[in-house]
DNA sequence: CGCCGCATTGACGTTCGTCAAGTCTAGTGG
DNA sequence: CCACTAGACTTGACGAACGTCAATGCGGCG
């Protein structure tokens, strides 16, 4: 199981602080108990699940979503490789949503319990837990904003803009993309209806600035996204690593 | 300026873990750098600042707010004793929001290293860190889904019902309070222009369910408001400390 | 090849924002 | 102590944005 090394995983720039020693990489390396894959579809964490161990994604791609009192499925994130899932149990030791598949994927299983003591030990790494989650903190104040702030078309932009970024930043194509999720999982999260966010990708269609094939995306025109997206963004988004260098970003931190 | 000693201090549950020794609670009071006293109308953190220190509000009343793209003032949330502020510096050492004090105020300034260096031997701590930031983040959660599911009414009937939750589990009347905020604030906050959340008030005054009288509110019927708040609770909302045993409460966490 | 889920498109209605007029209150200064 | 004023609040009329309902198209998978 200890085949897969952080030493080389391609998401580690994502999860892990930068510029840790060999040792310290040892020492860190402990914390992942155990590794899972989750095939398509599956479930990794339930809601209500008690919680022990968070989970960084190795690859693959999730949605998290929570269950209204009105029975309807809310979307409350997409994530990809090198972002967290289960930071949200903490608090009461209970996962607060579901964490689904939307690909095959693999992730680490950390338990809290380990995580706290390697992060006595490696400071960098205590430092970098607490940006992460102070960034999930920021990202979500972010989607206050846009739900808020943002009519319907605006919070496609940005949902698209953002979904680019962060794929580029893995090494995608900062243009061209795939959606994992189908309209209604967009709506959901933008808290759209599925025919809101399927005439808002027609209309952009229309003026030129995307070409839209079901899930294929391609980005035609990014400034003219960009310009859509009125409310500024709190703090860089796109980096894979926490830190000033990386304030330029135009992009609503989000998703 | 350490006449004040957290021991004594009546945020104190709601602001540190419970059950520390004396000892502990000694190490954990060298945290506090300095205390400050805020004027009402008076900002203790700029956005845009660089980040240092975490706050912890000893007594006071504060919003947080952020400006928009477009040059709105964007409310993010309101603190009240016991709560922190700058949490969502951390991430890129820069705060994010502008915090300022709705009454006079006194806070505790807490220098994010020596917060790290005291967690890093006192245990609890470090796990009372991670969860009041998991906490921050359900509560996000919580006002996205609010934001995204919820009509005007609704949201306004949660904002109430928590205020006065929060303010009961600090000693207030559950059914009786003195908003700090304007309408304009509320509505800011809840994503409504101030006429709405004005003719809410005024519909619920004449549905029996409210007293009103510009600031001063009295409700009448606790559960009337409970069934207008339709979205289920993703965690506990009002408690001193947190874990399982006040999962009860059926208020959304928001504010 | 046919079916089913996903996506598109149109017509209509509800909710809340916008604009505007007017009231009340706390705070200020005479 | 009272008059004045600026800001906060209330209330009404109207319109735009998006949700709702419904019909239809289409592509992937068995």
């Amino acid at each position: 199981m200890s085949a897969v090394r952080c030493a080389t995983c391609k998401a580690r720039k994502h999860c892990l602080p930068a510029n840790l020693s060999p040792q310290q990489l040892d020492r860190v390396e402990e914390m992942v108990a155990t590794r899972r894959t989750v095939k398509r579809g599956a479930t990794l964490v339930h809601e209500g699940e008690r919680f022990t161990s968070v989970y960084a994604i190795r690859t693959g791609f999730f949605k998290t979503q929570t269950l209204t009192e009105d029975g309807r499925e809310q979307v409350i994130g997409f994530q990809m490789a090198g972002e967290y899932i289960g930071l949200d149990g903490i608090v009461d030791d209970t996962h607060t949503c579901d964490a689904v598949a939307l690909e095959d994927a693999d992730v680490c299983v950390i338990p809290l319990d380990r995580l706290e003591a390697v992060s006595r030990d490696v400071t960098a790494l205590q430092r970098h837990m607490l940006k992460t989650m102070s960034y999930e903190i920021v990202r979500k104040g972010g989607v206050m904003l846009l739900l808020g702030g943002m009519r319907a078309e605006e919070r496609i932009a940005s949902f698209l803009l953002n979904l680019t970024q962060r794929l580029h930043a893995r090494g995608y194509s900062p243009s061209e993309l795939v959606l994992r999720m189908t309209r209604e999982e967009i709506g959901s999260y933008l808290c759209l209806k599925l025919e809101t966010v399927s005439r808002a990708f027609s209309k952009f269609a229309a003026q030129g600035v995307l070409q839209v094939k079901l899930r294929h995306v391609h980005i035609l025109d990014v400034d003219a996204l960009e310009e859509m997206t009125s409310v500024r963004t709190p703090i860089a988004w796109d980096r894979s690593q926490f830190g000033a260098a990386y304030k330029e970003s135009s992009c609503i931190p989000i998703f």
